[in-house]
RNA sequence: GCCUCAUUAGCUCAGUUGGUUAGAGCGGCGGACUGUUAAUCCGUAGGUCCAAGGUUCAAGUCCUUGAUGAGGCGCCA
């Protein structure tokens, strides 16, 4: 045992001679150079694990998930949810280097890879040198190896990715968001970046973030006293974008498919599981498509979406499986869920999405039993009624045990934008070519619509609703000049997150969630 | 924004109708062991009981206010 190079911190577990003796002749019968064996590039564990690539050094670099018996360092680097098991010669190691291998310190480890001599892996690292690149003080670090609540780890999430539940999750949500790209890419549609900073306030979809350069303390006035916003950057009031849509739209009706996938930003004091101030949403729009297209197209890509994580990150989802099989555990009987998490996902991508207008779910809510017995918080009184919660939860826990896609909704509570349907048999009031898609658990997850394109209709729409039609001159253009039927949708990605990882709270699948009363980090 | 519940050791939690010196598991530290798998075994330290005020002979326990967190509802994706 000596040091190399002058640096304590590596040490030789192992003398040159073994070296030499344990590694192949060259085949040309040249002089093996030491830089041909001491220089290795990092491997990742991921490729290791995949490859096995047996009886070759490797060096390996990560952050120590458990050091057992002063032997066994369970490595991982975060390319996979498993760890590589390190074997250390602690007979023949400094004690002082051993004393560093603490939980979470960072590592490099090189040497031979091996067949597990051992039960419950396959392959291991007999390690020939050890750095430790950070230490890390147990009695400081917030992390311990043991389990730690949601909420702990809330508090703590610049480091909860260090923790097997959370990187999990971001491992999942990457996936994610590339199955996504791809989903669009492979049919011909156009990614857009819309703009974050927007000077429309009359998308109507919830209230905005002001984006400003006046001084707070001392706002400009104009002679009649309202606020100067000619003195601001952009000479006019500005928001963070609540969606992108409108912007979408304007490229659907030149490029035929786009959609945007980008931070989406609502100020409203929504204090819930499922609400972020700052979430991303992806919104497509589709030219020459009616609500059909629609619902078809978000369905094609939720299930797509599942079926890549059911393909491409099993491991993963295995964990978060476990994690809530244990969470379930401690639930009461009528409280848990009966399928797990990969059962859950194989059933979206296995089984169509019910279909079904308002109009007739609400004939299935009128006659539920919990409408008749009073059970509803808000009992259902009849046609034109925006659905609560606990009505949509109804329809896809109980009713049809399944996602579901709820159309043609009442025009009063829904957006101008959104076309205008013939009057229908039946149907008491006018309706829109709207549709939410409701997942069990998660509620809403996708709303869309088949758009106004009709200007005239849209032009009356928006004095109903009061929306100034001067501030939207440009988003009316299109229906000036080349109108046609189209269609899209936001779906809020945390919440798909949510489903396809079984979080609860859409807190745990963002990286730094922002709500109301926390920005932190 | 509204309603309900919670806050006790580093973490997860127990703590009886208000009553002596507030406990456990895990984690930390020290030691033993050395093919372990949340390693095991022995020992040990660790507390402003969320904060402020109040009731009482006596408050972790009851009351008031506040802070923070969780869940539900509304708004929505």
């Amino acid at each position: 045992m000596f040091s190399f190079f002058g640096r304590p911190e590596i040490q030789f577990c192992r003398t040159f001679a073994l070296l030499f003796k344990n590694t192949p002749a060259a085949p040309s019968g040249h002089p093996i150079l030491i830089s041909e064996l001491f220089p290795m590039k990092r491997i990742k564990i991921a490729e290791i694990l995949r490859t096995e690539p047996v009886q070759t050094r490797v060096q390996v670099k990560g952050w120590v998930k458990a050091f057992r018996n002063n032997q066994f360092i369970a490595l991982n680097d975060g390319s996979c949810a498993a760890n590589l098991q390190i074997v250390v010669d602690f007979e023949n190691t400094d004690p002082a280097l051993l004393d560093r291998i603490k939980f979470g310190a960072a590592i490099g480890a090189s040497g031979q890879l091996i067949e597990s001599q051992g039960k419950g892996q396959r392959v291991e690292l007999k390690a020939e040198e050890v750095v430790v690149y950070g230490d890390c003080n147990p009695e400081q670090y917030p992390l311990q190896p043991k389990r730690h609540s949601l909420e702990y780890l809330r508090e703590h999430a610049h480091l909860r990715f260090r923790t097997n539940t959370f990187a999990a999750v971001f491992r999942v949500r990457h996936a994610l968001a590339f199955a996504i790209h791809q989903f669009f890419n492979d049919r011909g549609f156009c990614y857009l970046h819309t703009p974050v900073i927007t000077a429309s306030d009359a998308e109507g979809a919830g209230e905005m973030f002001r984006v400003t350069t006046l001084p707070l303390e001392r706002v400009p006035r104009t002679e009649t006293g309202e606020i100067d916003f000619s003195l601001d950057f952009f000479e006019r009031p500005t928001n963070l974008t609540v969606s992108g849509q409108l912007e979408a739209e304007l490229a659907a009706l030149a490029l035929g498919e786009v959609y945007t996938f980008g931070p989406t930003f609502r100020a409203e004091n929504s204090n819930t599981t499922r609400h972020l101030a700052e979430f991303w949403m992806i919104e497509p729009e589709v030219a020459f498509a009616d609500l059909t297209d629609n619902m078809d197209l978000a369905e094609a890509m939720l299930r797509y979406v599942a079926a890549y994580a059911l393909e491409h990150c099993t491991d993963d989802l295995k964990i978060l499986e476990d994690r809530l099989i244990e969470e379930e555990k401690s639930k009461p009987q009528d409280q848990r869920s009966g399928l797990t998490l990969t059962e859950k996902l194989r059933f979206v991508v296995d089984n169509r999405f019910e279909r079904l207008t308002y109009t007739e779910a609400i004939d299935i809510l009128k006659n539920s039993n919990p409408n008749k017995k009073g059970k509803f918080q808000y009992p259902i009184e009849g046609w034109g009624a925006d659905l609560q919660s606990e009505h949509e939860r109804y329809l896809v826990e109980k009713h049809f045990k399944k996602p579901v896609i709820l159309t043609n909704y009442p025009a009063a509570i829904k957006a101008f934008y959104m076309r205008l349907d013939e009057p229908r048999d039946g149907v008491p009031g006018p309706t829109v070519s709207a549709m939410d898609i409701l997942f069990p658990g998660i509620g809403e997850i996708v709303g869309g619509s088949q758009r106004e394109e009709r200007l005239e209709v849209l032009r009356q729409k928006m004095r109903d609703m009061h929306i100034p039609e001067d501030e939207l001159s440009w988003y009316l253009d299109t229906r000036r000049f080349g109108s046609c039927p189209h269609a899209g949708f936001g779906l809020g990605f945390e919440r798909l997150v949510q489903f396809v990882t079984g979080m609860g709270n859409i807190r745990d699948v963002i990286a730094f969630p922002r709500y109301p009363g926390s920005a932190e980090f």
